[in-house]
DNA sequence: GCTATCGGATAGCAACACTATCTATAGCCG
DNA sequence: CGGCTATAGATAGTGTTGCTATCCGATAGC
């Protein structure tokens, strides 16, 4: 396949084609000369796995390489692939001040949630509990409740699924890591049209 | 309060706080002089709103600006103020193919929800769905009615506490709206720690 | 041989969120 | 009242991001 039907077959203009893989985010194709080469559809699922994670989960290029190329480490173990891609979506580390942080710790306990240190969901909840706070409308424990069960109780059965799948490592590493990127716009997305059923109900 | 004082108030830089007010962001402040002007704790209280917004939600201004139009509407119901919302969330209206349309609309009515036809959850779902099937990863069956059910108790629990509030109109628009965005963050990040700790577990 | 296409490099562009500068006035201190 | 700083408003500049367009020399395929 050359670089123009690469194009048409992925839906992505020749010229894109090439700033990702500046970017790091396409591997080469086959070279057959210094300045030629053909691609197959490994190039063209690639591509699409690029424009659903730039699209649909609106993470930036640099976030993709990384997510990227935790997916095609073949000695990484899943847990850490799956950090990877948590890491990524987390974006920018903005450290959150102590209060925040130590509301974040409670809420885990409380949750009874054994997470690492290092996890960057740590962050961002303290973070969004410390916006709530500042704007004046601070999560109360009904609140907070809600959501540690929710996502409990789906955090559960998204893994029990994935543990059920017998597949490659290939398959379930890209599986798991993308299904934590594009679930989770399913999931506000579902949020959203749930709370417009109830609100009119 | 001077300008001055209200950056420092607000942690926002002077230029900043101008800029926000060119945008409609942030009302006037009572003017004195054709230079003069001063600023009350409401325009701390915006400030650190359309902070958390920025920064938590990651919402573009011009976004912003639609949600605070929103909120600041006395006559508009309250349900239109959350769609308002939503729309900001959902961002540029990227139309998705027709069978994507129709595999979200499947899931809308597998769920049981009446949701308005220009709910731009319906085009975030449809375009979600659409990646995950575009990559090789089509939503099953069970993965389907595991986020409808965790979407729809979370939903219902969440409109059941906002009415049973009894506070001023602006109290709640401003609580429902800002609980839309910012619970969404927080909903995403204790998902993502659920997960590592069931994965670890 | 001739023309279209290719890989690779570089430069340009548009949007976004600030940020800095400028001008003329106003507050305030001594 | 003089002088210094602060202020509103206007405008321009900056850095980042995600492409997009243009060149260049080499190659493909007829």
């Amino acid at each position: 396949m050359r670089m123009a039907e690469l194009s048409t077959a992925s839906g992505v203009p020749v010229a894109t084609i090439k700033y990702y893989r500046r970017a790091g985010l396409l591997h080469e194709g086959t070279r057959s000369a210094p300045n030629q080469a053909s691609y197959d559809d490994s190039h063209v699922g690639r591509l699409r796995l690029i424009r659903a994670l730039r699209e649909v989960a609106d993470l930036p290029v640099a976030a993709i390489a990384e997510v990227l190329a935790a997916v095609d480490d073949p000695g990484l173990p899943l847990f850490e692939a799956v950090g990877a891609a948590h890491a990524a979506l987390a974006g920018d580390p903005a450290t959150p001040d102590d209060a925040a942080t130590a509301e974040a710790e409670a809420v885990i306990a409380r949750a009874g949630w054994t997470v690492s240190a290092a996890a960057p969901g740590r962050a961002e909840l303290a973070h969004a509990l410390a916006a709530l706070r500042d704007i004046g409308h601070p999560a109360d424990e009904a609140a907070i409740d809600r959501y540690v069960r929710a996502a409990d109780t789906l955090a559960r059965e998204e893994i029990g699924a994935t543990m059920d799948a017998e597949a490659p490592r290939d398959q379930v590493v890209t599986q798991v890591v993308v299904g934590t990127v594009l679930y989770e716009r399913v999931l506000t997305a579902m949020r959203r049209l749930a709370q417009e059923h109830h609100a009119a109900g």
